[in-house]
DNA sequence: CTTGCCGGGAG
DNA sequence: CTCCCGGCAAG
């Protein structure tokens, strides 16, 4: 039983989420420049969802907006520079030292994560706001670091290790980290993992590629909540960690991911192919009910939070919507969709 | 109680 | 494979 259960959980997940090796078209790659402007965009603002949507307007206008975390250009040197997203006029401002201690922990390069103790995004905002909120449960974080090298994806679980792959792999530098010109920060990026709750089925905690990451970890409604956190890693970002809203199933984020979050759903993203030009303001798509990023990148790993549900708890909880019997009663069995009418899952009103 | 649907059986 | 249904669990 729990194997069919998996089948169909796969099922879903594959339904939702390409694999991120899949091969790019040059629109591929452009989405993948939005997207990676939408993820730091969304890393530059998120703190503010905190505060009501109100002042979202009022935040944007805020001191550290201002400060400019927006990815406006990585030249082919590897260097990002940054302006703000809307005020193109004030590039180079330098960013303000916010909340410098989330960030202490991995750019140390020696050390393997902070992974417990790290300051979770409640933190970064009631640092940067001074809002007595009320802290959540500690979540039980895993750091990952996760090589962007185009088609690589190498996930480790410590930063001198991903920088040495970096480093040896794909830069072709045998040296030790002492000769290291940093370069390899460029590269790869931090992924917190939330793995609370996640004991079931999600063997992704050890170093896996990200393929599997995407392709096998219980993502239905069902599955378990999973939480990845993404920010960049290198000396010319300074984003917070935080969440990012999403956008599948159960996520009713009405229109823009920079906006309107619903900090009880959330998931985030991650792509690869570092050497990402991009140029232009990052689009703030708009998305159906049951797709979003995950269904236009194809890069991109989307995980929602769910509802707290008993991890290990085998049985598909029932489907909430009407189904054939409902609708057509059983006077019009022949109405029905061959599953209800067989007494199977119904196909024609998916939940 | 009703309803959704899993597991399994019959053809 | 299609079709059916016992029976369980959720509501």
């Amino acid at each position: 039983r729990s194997v069919s259960l998996l089948e169909q959980k796969r099922k879903v997940v594959s339904s939702s989420i390409d694999v991120p090796h899949a091969r790019k078209s040059e629109e591929e790659v452009d989405m993948d420049k939005v997207t990676a402007a939408m993820v730091l965009t969304s890393l530059s603002t998120s703190p503010l969802v905190r505060s009501p949507p109100v002042k979202m307007g009022e935040g944007l206008n805020g001191s550290w907006k201002d400060g400019g975390f927006m990815p406006s250009s990585y030249s082919s040197s590897g260097y990002w520079s940054w302006s703000a997203p809307s005020d193109h006029s004030n590039p180079s401002t330098p960013s303000p030292p916010l909340s410098a201690d989330s960030f202490k922990p991995f750019r140390a390069g020696s050390l393997s994560g902070p992974p417990d103790d790290a300051l979770d995004e409640q933190d970064a905002g009631s640092l940067l706001f001074d809002e007595p909120i009320p802290r959540k449960r500690k979540n039980s974080m895993k750091v990952m670091f996760k090589c962007l090298w185009k088609n690589c994806g190498k996930v480790l679980s410590t930063a001198a290790g991903i920088q040495r792959h970096i480093r040896t792999v794909h830069l072709g530098r045998n040296c030790d980290s002492e000769c290291s010109d940093g370069e390899e920060d460029f590269y790869y990026t931090e992924i917190k993992l939330n793995t609370d709750s996640v004991a079931d089925g999600l063997s992704s905690l050890s170093p896996v590629s990200p393929s599997v990451l995407s392709s096998s970890t219980p993502l239905s409604r069902s599955a378990p909540s999973t939480l990845y956190l993404v920010h960049a890693d290198h000396a010319y970002q300074a984003t917070a960690p935080v969440n990012i809203p999403c956008t599948s199933t159960a996520c009713s984020t009405p229109s823009t991911h920079t906006a309107g979050f619903t900090p009880s759903t959330s998931c985030s993203i991650s792509w690869q192919s570092p050497p990402v030009t991009f140029t232009g303001t990052p689009a703030s798509p708009t998305h159906g009910r049951t797709q979003g990023f995950s269904e236009q990148r194809s890069q991109t790993i989307t995980v929602l939070s769910s509802p707290p549900r008993a991890a290990g708890s085998l049985r598909k909880s029932r489907g909430e919507g009407k189904k054939c019997r409902k609708v057509y009663g059983m006077e019009n069995r022949d109405m029905w969709c061959t599953a209800c009418r067989w007494k199977k899952a119904c196909q024609r009103f998916v939940d």
